[in-house]
DNA sequence: AATTTAAGTCAACAATGCTTACTTATTTTT
DNA sequence: AAAAATAAGTAAGCATTGTTGACTTAAATT
């Protein structure tokens, strides 16, 4: 307590005894818990788990994105999100339709329920960090998503720079 | 970027947006998926994941503890922590020890290779973070760790107290 | 003596990840 | 025009990690 007055911001490296990075990483395992604690009690109503609700996410916040692209975000094998786009398919949260441009492509659109569902997922998962963004303030923010970015490993940033 | 220049550190409730929450939620992801990385490859050669790291984790970091208050922790169901633990003990990573104040209760230990095994893991993780942290800055983690600590679930937030 | 607690186990099931191998359709390259 | 590469899908099989319900054993508590 009595030590964490040193918020001069310059770049001495206090902090970082073995025990901090410790309570740091148990902090990231039970905040990663709580961040998708709100999602995955309405997904269990669908039986559905993270998988789904991460291609829900990624269906609805990256327009016209097709099966390569999903998998190259997702980092996962093609059967495991076959896997799960065929059920997201089937039960008519998504559909995928030909590229025009190019017809091997298929694209993926969320149906009108689709966008029901996945809206509410955004919902409960923004509400959490909204609240936490608040409580913990402006300077708090900038400094938790600067941890995260630095956290991503390099191979994968590149999925960050075509959102906007 | 312009937008960013705001760092008056007051309650305003700006960076709100829909768009901006989004982000910080793909940021959440990705982390974490860096966060676990070079863990995962470690476990790998063993044929273990992630469940076998946490087990590892809290017996390295909490003293003398036994299976329910390492239930109570995962907060996962006694046939998943039975099942890890059992080949963690098979394997002579760990090893459990009858509580003499309590008969029922065993608690839990590292054997020489759990603690080798254990150190491996928690060092490349621990450098991850204390890369991430460095290139943060000390006013960056600071927030990084009031957000995190919003995150968790109010029914978790105890289990951080008995640990310092 | 009866009840509760701690730990462990069995069986069965599901979600989510993996690999290897193969097919089909389409586009691009040679 | 033929060959090669790409996008998508599928089949079979396997492992990890989570679940539930039911049951046992041993020890402590009431």
């Amino acid at each position: 307590m009595a030590d964490n007055n040193n918020r001069s911001g310059g770049n001495k490296l206090l902090y970082l005894t073995d025990k901090e990075i410790t309570k740091g990483i148990e902090a990231m395992m039970f905040a990663y818990r709580g961040f998708t604690s709100d999602p995955d009690e309405i997904l269990a109503n669908y039986g559905y788990g993270r998988a789904h609700h991460r291609a829900l996410h990624f269906i609805q916040n990256r327009e016209n994105i097709n099966v390569t692209e999903l998998l190259r975000i997702l980092a996962i094998s093609k059967q495991s999100l076959n896997r799960v786009l065929r059920r997201l398919i089937s039960d008519s949260f998504v559909e995928a339709r030909p590229n025009p441009a190019d017809r091997r492509s298929k694209l993926l659109y969320l149906t009108d329920s689709g966008k029901m569902l996945a809206d509410e997922l955004a919902r409960v998962q923004m509400n959490r960090v909204r609240m936490a963004y608040r409580a913990a303030g402006n300077e708090a923010v900038i400094g938790f998503r600067q941890v995260l970015e630095n956290l991503i490993s390099p191979e994968y940033t590149r999925q960050e720079q075509d959102y906007d």
